[in-house]
Order: structure tokens, then sequence, then C-alpha cells
DNA sequence: GTCTATGTTTGCGG
DNA sequence: TCCGCAAACATAGA
């Protein structure tokens, strides 16, 4: 569920919400493995005392800078959201991890399918360190892209789902930008010319601003702080459209399986590539 | 009841 | 390097 756009919006309700300057008190944790390290005694024993001092995002991953220099990590993965509530609220259902706070609020971790993980560590590197570049930051640039896709030969739908190629597209945005800038899935990175390198870069940087500007895409399981939601879904051309006609050309839109992933385009807009570049 | 799909990531075998 | 597959899980829908 939650890529880019809707972990940069749920990291700006928290800061709405107020998270920053609220200390920690207690952590207790209702589904053991939702917390990835340290151990839950570690953690009890280190982030009480903590104040949040800055809420930001790095690919998918939201992250809570502390005051003794530790930091919280929050990977929502499928279906994770976090709320900020009275402690004397009843506890939703799949709530995995309680963080008290010490305005009397708490913020919870809810997670259906309990894929998504918390992190404590002294250095947040530790667990972004392997993520590619930001797609949004104004210092990334088309030819930063070219420079990444040359040599390759992997295929663009699972070379742009990897978070260590680009940080923070997901399955949506990813056949979102391949739609806008006209290019099939299965093509290979180094089939690309200047042009459809330039119109990638573009692409990917409009679907995503777009995503934020519209607070996120809310199918069924994406939320943001207090369960709001985005409005994104309405501004998809293709994603989850199989058989509507393409925004551009009226063509209906294709559902592919690659990558075990569901991919979505328009077959006239975004040919197929030369049978040199299918294997 | 059964089968399929779901917006993510990681680890394994080839 | 790259690919395919399975697993971590729960739920909705056909």
């Amino acid at each position: 569920m939650p890529e880019l756009p809707e972990v940069e919006t749920l990291a700006r309700d928290l800061h709405r919400a107020g998270l920053v300057g609220r200390t920690f008190t207690d952590a207790a944790l209702l589904w053991e493995r939702t917390l990835d390290r340290p151990s839950l005694t570690e953690l009890r024993a280190r982030l009480p005392g903590q104040r949040v001092e800055g809420i930001r995002r790095r690919g998918k991953y939201l992250i809570l800078d502390l005051s003794d220099g530790d930091t919280l990590i929050i990977h929502l993965r499928m279906t994770g959201r976090l709320d900020i509530v009275p402690a004397t609220d009843a506890v939703d259902p799949h709530t995995r991890a309680i963080l008290a706070l010490d305005d009397g609020s708490h913020l919870r971790f809810r997670d259906q399918r309990k894929f998504g993980r918390l992190y404590l560590v002294a250095d947040a590197a530790e667990i972004t360190e392997k993520l590619g570049p930001e797609p949004i930051d104004s210092d990334f640039t088309a030819a930063d892209l070219r420079a990444r896709l040359a040599g390759r030969s992997r295929q663009l739908k699972p070379l742009l789902l990897d978070q260590s190629f680009l940080a923070g597209l997901g399955n949506i945005y990813v056949d979102e930008a391949l739609w806008h800038a006209n290019l099939h899935p299965l093509r290979t990175a180094d089939s690309l010319a200047d042009a459809e390198i330039e119109a990638l870069w573009e692409a990917a940087r409009l679907v995503l601003w777009r995503g934020i500007g519209n607070e996120g895409t809310s199918f069924s399981t994406y939320f943001s702080v207090g369960g709001k939601k985005g409005s994104n879904q309405e501004a998809l051309a293709v994603f989850r459209r199989t058989g509507e006609p393409c925004p551009r050309c009226g063509t209906p839109v294709q559902r592919l399986v690659i990558a075990q992933r569901s991919s979505h385009l328009c077959p006239t807009c975004q040919p197929l590539p030369p049978p040199s570049d299918i294997p």
C-alpha cells in the first residue's frame, strides 16, 4: 500500500498532529515480530525519555529523530498505519505496538498483515544506506537516472521496484510513471534512448509529486493519521483500471503479470519492446 | 469451502 | 547480475 507519497503524507500529518516535541514514556508490543530491533527489553529501556525532534521520510521509511541521538524508523509494508489517540481509547483491532507519549496520548501502530516493522537504531543509515536516490530530490537529475540505467539489462518494471535503484516507487507509481513516459514495463534499462530516459525521469517525478499533492492513494488499506484517506486513486491513469479506456488514446488498459506483480499499461501508447529485448 | 489477489521486502536456489 | 519463487500474514471477493 504505502509508497513514497503515502509515507510523505503520513510524515506531514504526524507533524501536524503535534508529534514533534512529544516525549515517549513507555512502549508495548502486541505482536513480537513487529519490532525488528533491538529487543523489546532494550526498546523499553532506551525509548522512554526521548523526545521527538524531527519527522522525515527516506524512501518508504518513516523516520523519527530522537533527542538522545537514536532514531525510530517505521516501515508500513502492506497494511501498516499510525494513529495518535488518547491513551484511554479502546485498542483497535490489529494494533501491534503502542508507544505512550508524555501528553497522555498514544502513538499506535496497526498492521493487519503483520509485515510492518519498527526499528530503533543509533544510526538511521543502518536501515537506509542500501536505498537508491530520492527521485523527487531537486538534485536528482535525468543525467543521474541515465547513469544508473546504463549497462543494466533488467526490465524496467522490476528495476524501478528495486529500492536500491530508486527509493520510494512501488507498484502503483511505477505503472503510472511508465504510462506517462510511454514505456512498456518489459523494456530493458539499457535499451532506452536519451529522450525516453528524460521522459521517465519527468514522469516519475510527476506522478510522485501529484500523489503527494493528493495526499496519497487510498484503495482499501492506506490511511494516514486518524484514518484520513488520500484522493490520488482518482488521478490514476492505468493502475487497477484494466479494461477501461486509456486516458490518452482510448485503448482498453491491459493487465500483465511481471515479476510476480500485476502491471497495468496501454498497449498502444506503450508498445511492446522489440523481440530482442524479451528474453 | 476454495481459490485468487493485495499497495512490500527479503532470502534462497539456479 | 539477474530471475523466479516462497515466505512473512490477513482478508475480501469471485
